[in-house]
DNA sequence: CCTGGGGCAGCCG
DNA sequence: ACGGCTGCCCCAG
C-alpha cells in the first residue's frame, strides 16, 4: 500500500520527457485536490533526485515554482528536454502540460 | 510586488 | 494518539 508520497513520485515518473505537470495537478491525480502543499513536500523528499524527474512539476500557471538541487538546476534540467523558461514561467506551458485523467 | 489565510502529509517530541 | 512546525503551494486582496 504505497503511501502518500509514492503515490505522487509514482505519477511524476509519468510525466514524459518534454512535457510538464504541476504541483495541484499532481494533487488532483493523486485524490486529493487540496494536497497541493504535500505533493512539494514530496518532491523535496524525492530519494531518487534525477530518476524522479520532479524538474518537470511547476507551480501553477507555468511558474517555474523552487527545487531542493536549486532552481538554476531545475531550468538547466528543464531546457535540455526543450522546455525553455522565460521570466520564470514555462513558454507553451498550456501545450506541454501532461494531463493525468480527463475528469 | 507583497501579505495573509487556507489546507495537507511528514516528521519530531 | 496528539499537538506543533515545516514546506519545490494556491488564491484572493
Amino acid at each position: 500500500m504505497p503511501s502518500f508520497n509514492q503515490k505522487i513520485w509514482r505519477l511524476i515518473d509519468k510525466i514524459p520527457a518534454g512535457k510538464v505537470s504541476t504541483y495541484k495537478e499532481l494533487a488532483r491525480a493523486a485524490g486529493s485536490p487540496n494536497a497541493f502543499r504535500a505533493v512539494g513536500n514530496a518532491c523535496s523528499a524525492n530519494p531518487n533526485a534525477p530518476k524522479t524527474p520532479c524538474h518537470r512539476v511547476v507551480s501553477s500557471g507555468g511558474k517555474i515554482g523552487g527545487y531542493a538541487h536549486g532552481v538554476e538546476r531545475k531550468i538547466r534540467l528543464l531546457a535540455s528536454e526543450g522546455i525553455r523558461v522565460a521570466d520564470g514561467k514555462v513558454t507553451g506551458f498550456e501545450e506541454r502540460l501532461f494531463r493525468y485523467r480527463t475528469l
